[in-house]
DNA sequence: AAACAGTACGAACGGTCGTATTATTTGTTT
DNA sequence: AAACAAATAATACGACCGTTCGTACTGTTT
């Protein structure tokens, strides 16, 4: 099987790109359920059965938005804290990172997955299954994150890791909703990023590092 | 003007509670954008322009939703904590009931609330204005009865009462989200009150009541 | 050159949406 | 008993929904 991609494939993939591109965001801001193929069509100036034809039904465009949003979520929050060595330093960064993914909009609506996953929670389907695997992952990631800096000796050998993951996602999963709901970028990053250095200081090794103590209070709120 | 209830009014009256109570679950399941007079007419065997009638357009039947939650909200909420003296108790009370309607279900779709807010925290309109007063008065319960605590001296002195109520939020949250996410109605419980009792147990001055030492640490989850 | 496959189009389908208008039933008032 | 008003119903409207279909165009494969 070759797996040449010709230029009929590559126009193909272009337009999807962009039809994903926007789904996404109207998704983080409206939801899966308000996307719509005739409201895509008309604002990217393409045919409403042209964008059908890219993804068979409405449920496969909504996979796709998921696959497209995890991708971009990947590159944001842990691609590069996957960079730096295992340990405190590296569950730092997963949060910090997570937050700024917040804070800059990345989705012009927010985080993708607050806002589909309360979304989606009570349904069942396919787009519930996926969005459950991708809470998983990001739950295990923080766990193991979390475990490796204990056994570096950098977190309290007691330390329950998956009480931490719940903190972690609540605290900064709460700095994206309040953000949105007040219309503030400031305080409530602020606030979640001091409720989550308290915790990891109190957990932390008296030899362990401290990057929440490098950077002022302030710094998730500093325009680029 | 002569008030009187005449039995049209109350059978209208009536009429409207069912709607209501029927909305509101639909809404804390699949969100106040879902909510469809014909569906609501279909399901409660009446015509949808009766529907139609008592609310007079899709909007108004949202907040009147948003309305009754908060009325029921309070009832489960609220109103018992308020009968306990200020202090750590009451605000004890207010995270335990929170936890409970939650998983009790007093909507069927877990907080209506947490589903709502996710839906509307981008859209502009009086829905979201709603919501927001809703969410400010929580807020604001919360940080009063913190600082009714610390005044009494329950609560260390430089306890941040905003942060405190934060954190609250973030806990009770995030619960009400992974219960319904992984269809579990014990682990995000106990994990949120063990979090939430570990950080008022750091905060509580010595001589103030603990009454979350006072019960077992699955007492959210037996039945009643 | 012929057969094929992927992209995109326009038109149409049955269905549901919110809303408006008009009619009917029914309890209250005079 | 007649007049009235409120609750509910019946019907229709235009808009949009997801989906299907037939078709045209175009680049790839053989």
């Amino acid at each position: 099987m070759t797996t040449s991609t010709d230029g009929r494939i590559l126009r193909g993939e272009q337009t999807r790109r962009t039809v994903l591109r926007r789904a996404v965001d109207i998704a983080s801001e409206e939801g899966l359920e308000s996307l719509s193929l005739g409201r895509l069509a008309k604002e990217l100036q393409i045919s409403k059965s042209g964008v059908f034809a890219h993804f068979g039904s409405k449920e496969e465009l909504q996979l796709a938005a998921v696959r497209a949003a995890s991708r971009i979520y990947h590159d944001h929050v842990v691609r590069e804290a996957m960079e730096v060595p295992p340990g405190v330093g590296r569950l730092w960064r997963l949060c910090a990172n997570k937050l700024a993914y917040s804070r800059e909009r990345v989705f012009s609506g927010g985080c993708f997955f607050y806002t589909v996953t309360a979304e989606f929670e009570s349904r069942p389907g396919r787009v519930r299954e996926a969005l459950v695997r991708a809470q998983h992952a990001w739950r295990d990631l923080i766990v193991r994150t979390a475990e490796d800096a204990r056994q570096l000796g950098e977190l309290s050998q007691d330390t329950d890791t998956a009480l931490l993951a719940f903190e972690v996602h609540a605290f900064v999963d709460t700095a994206n909703a309040l953000s949105l709901l007040e219309d503030d970028l400031t305080t409530p990053y602020v606030t979640a990023r001091g409720a989550l250095a308290a915790r990891l200081d109190a957990l932390a090794t008296p030899s362990a590092p401290r990057p929440w103590a490098d950077e002022p209070d302030d710094a998730v709120t500093r325009p680029d």
